[in-house]
DNA sequence: CATGAATGAGCTTTCATTCAT
DNA sequence: CATGAATGAAAGCTCATTCAT
């Protein structure tokens, strides 16, 4: 009396998922059929209702998956030394189609949440937990000087969330994009956003200096 | 033998392209039906193949009426006196419910612009034309020594539309936001990344100066 | 601006119906197809559903117009001059395998009934008039003296259908059966049962002045 | 090496055609599922398949043991003293919503008899039984003198069972009948059908003298 | 210009059946 | 004996598009 084994279940369940993830980013969530997500799978139409019952569960599983990895890597670089060069990093500006790919299923995510309820609820938490760790962190540099105090943390956090997401239209409205160039303007506009006005004040006094 | 008004036409093609627009928002571009849009529109199936000869060619009609109905607004605020106000207040981020699917809409094109060639050069050739009137503006706020020479205003102009782009998903990641205290931070944020230094440095020496 | 007519719109659902009904006798209402009521009826499977929005409702329109249709017949029967005849003629018990398939359908009707409301009510709804109709017959034959006065016409009336229902099973029970000796039984059957006591004696009595 | 135990085989598959019969019961032959068979009689899918090879022979193996069962209640009812009140009571007129279900039941194996040749056969075969019993109970009671000799016993067999299938159709019809008249009536029917137009005679005058 | 009847490919989903374990 | 993962054909239904009127 073999029972079913819940850990093949869960990783076959994953396995469907990436695979959706793929027809997704290539056809969007209408677009991209059972059958392709099926062919992506290698299962049949029938076998993939047994770990999914709707398309709709496919699409708010496959989200909950992908914000979840997002908000792990986001993690592991905010902790890390440098909270801006690793906020620039997750910007992903170079990675060629790849990452174009990956850019639109988060807007499709976010265009999917305006309409369906699960995908905004499911939004919603990823950037809630995502915000509260950013919004940490920035608690953190203020205590060390290192983060202008006057900011609201949770706002500071939500809106440099906000920059992030911006940041991936960037090759979108442009493909030909300069990517070190506009890297290094966002590295710039967040380290000024956040860097405290008397910190920045000897920073540049300190380069008048030099440069006279 | 009366010839088609070409007045007319146009004037029926924009309504329908109105139409389209509410449908696309309220359902998404592949949820909207070509019976949606006909109902929206008060025609006939039919009829709709007159103006538009497959559903692609409405939904890039009406990313185009879209995006130059955006680009006007966004350029009447840009040539006034306040450029940063002006971006902060195209963010509108306080518009409730309808802002919302407006905003929703935009992901929509933005995600199709990944997959749909048509879409993408409608999306780029609309953003390039903004970009180079902010670039512009730019360009002439530092030769008046309101902007920070030091930036190179293509760019700048290309990351400041990111941001205001990144804006609009504020609400859809959070929607008990405190869209004031956001609006603020996003101008301050805007206006310590354009601000010169030096012009930084005095201000806040003069609120030092206050303050002590 | 040519609108709907409505005659054409409703003859073509007839037609559908009547499509609707061969297939269902001659496979049930799950085992009949949407296909191949549309090859039946000469239609494409998409144009169906402009005239009936499920297959529910396609099973519902038939039971109602084949009911209705039954009804029609039987009123024209059971007004004639001879009550018992008709009834029986009502019965076709030797019509071969056109007779059985309609018959099929009825018990098919009746089965669904049992676990379809919409099919039930419309079941219900044609009994009650055609039992109303038959009481009122019957009841004329009591005034004539040509019933017997004991009985509850309404109660008879059902009495009757319920026997004419059942009839119909006796060719499925078995289909060599002797239809002739089977309807005359069935002739009897009735009349026995409506005949009035004492114009029942009288006719014995008078049967067996014969013989003797 | 055990070898299957036949004794125990068997009474699994009784337990699965009971649990069968609940669900057709339920929803109809097609519409109830393998899985809800199985759901119902707790196996698994696989598992049903060692005990029939198809759903259809589920449907005839439940069929034949649904018609044995009742051939069995009425084998005990036609043999006691009073025939009439027996096929009364076989009728089953006040049971409620679980003797519907029943009917329903009946029914459908009645309209499947009509286009599923093996369900056809089981029927005939059963009725043929049940009526051969019936035609042997009407001839002892012709010769006790208490049924009409001029009578065709098996004739009126067949014809006392389809008016006893038709009763099933009373409570179909008209869920408000009134159980107890109809019940009445239907035992008059059948008093006025097979008793001896001499005695019945006898009986009306003997009232007519009472009454006088 | 305007209609809506008509098409048919293709969608999501279901389900009887098989098979490795 | 018993399981449930796996199949794949087919179901009901939708929808962009065409066309006679």
């Amino acid at each position: 009396m073999r029972k079913t084994d819940p850990v093949k279940h869960e990783k076959k369940r994953q396995e469907i998922l990436e695979a959706a993830g793929r027809c997704f980013a290539r056809k969007g969530f209408q677009g991209a059929t059972i059958s392709d997500i099926c062919a992506e799978a290698n299962i049949s139409a029938g076998h993939l209702y047994h770990y999914f019952a709707t398309k709709e569960a496919i699409i708010a599983g496959m989200a909950a998956a992908r914000l979840a990895f997002a908000a792990e890597c986001f993690n592991r670089g905010v902790e890390g030394p440098d909270l801006i060069a690793a906020l620039v990093a997750e910007m992903e500006l170079g990675k060629g189609k790849a990452g174009r790919k990956g850019h639109s299923l988060l807007f499709e995510i976010i265009a999917e949440a305006g309409r369906n309820p699960a995908v905004a609820k499911i939004l919603q938490e990823h950037s809630k937990a995502v915000r509260a760790l950013l919004a940490d962190v920035l608690r953190k540099g203020q205590a060390r000087g290192l983060v202008d105090e006057s900011l609201d943390a949770d706002v500071a956090a939500a809106v440099l969330l906000s920059v992030l997401s911006g940041s991936k239209t960037l090759t979108i409205h442009d493909p030909k994009l300069d990517t070190k160039a506009s890297a290094g303007l966002l590295q710039l506009l967040i380290t000024r956003f956040l860097t405290p006005p008397a910190k920045l004040r000897a920073q540049s006094e300190q380069m008048n200096a030099t440069v006279n």
